[in-house]
DNA sequence: TCTTAAATCACCCGTTCGGGTGAATTAGTT
DNA sequence: AACTAATTCACCCGAACGGGTGATTTAAGA
């Protein structure tokens, strides 16, 4: 990193000299500014293009090794779990009663009743740990 | 991909614009050439770098490991866990019944109760479903 | 417009669970 | 031999759960 830095101060110094000889060349020989402009931007483009890859190669090989969990919608399509049974699984497996639940989607204890109850129908268990590994399994919850 | 080529695209014309605008200011008013300078090199130099990393294709090594389940022994021993107790906490998160449970070990239901609340005191939890999120937190169950 | 799926809530009933208490047996340790 | 931890079992009670039935409202689709 310290050496890039280095590097990348070398190079703008040398640009900067080309820059100062080039305005010279202006001065002097009455360059076009356009010319001159052109040269500039492109010098330092590709400046900044080297710069921001030396600068950020070594951040590129952050490897992931965590179990990311990405949501099997294929499978919450095919079982056709609504909405609402999915956010009640979600909430099962995070070990909440039927009451909590209720309380935390603002419905009634009956309501949550309801959906675990089509819940299980759907998952073709009937009691909420199967719930939970089965959803574990399917991938529809974390 | 394609949007980025775009998107630096327009950056560019911007630049350009503003060294038009610049170059014209240049002119009129007799701005300091280092200073007309100055920008248009830090203009270009940020434009580069930005490029830079937009362009760049972020080579992602994503390594997927297997879950391979260790169980964790310090803390079982820690929390002071039994054997049976720890059995239990298995076929629970395997979604059986108490009754299954004791079925599958020949004790009567009243063992396994009393396993389980031994268990519930131990992992400092109330329910089973909470039981089992803790016994996979911790690496106790697979 | 008619139909359907989703979401909401209620009541009943039986099972399961969790907490508390108490107790007997066995195996290992001191 | 005394002590301890682990395992076993029992009973009681209230809370939580699961299953069944029925009903209303609302949003979306045919």
């Amino acid at each position: 990193m310290t050496r890039t830095i280095i590097l990348y101060g070398l190079a703008l110094a040398v640009l900067v000299s080309l820059m100062k000889y080039l305005e010279y060349q202006f001065l002097v020989r009455a360059l076009s500014t356009e010319f001159y402009m052109g040269i500039i931007a492109l010098g330092f483009t590709a400046l900044g293009i080297w710069a921001g890859l030396k600068l950020t190669t070594k951040k590129i090989v952050t490897v992931q090794v965590g179990p990311e969990f990405v949501l099997n919608e294929a499978e919450l399509q095919r079982l056709g779990l609504s909405k609402r049974e999915h956010e009640v699984l979600e909430l099962m497996a995070q070990g909440l009663t039927n009451q909590q639940i209720a309380d935390k989607l603002f419905v009634s204890l009956n309501t949550i009743k309801t959906h675990s109850s089509n819940l299980f129908l759907k998952l073709e268990v009937s009691r909420r740990t199967q719930a939970i590994q089965r959803g574990k399994e399917l991938r529809l919850i974390p």
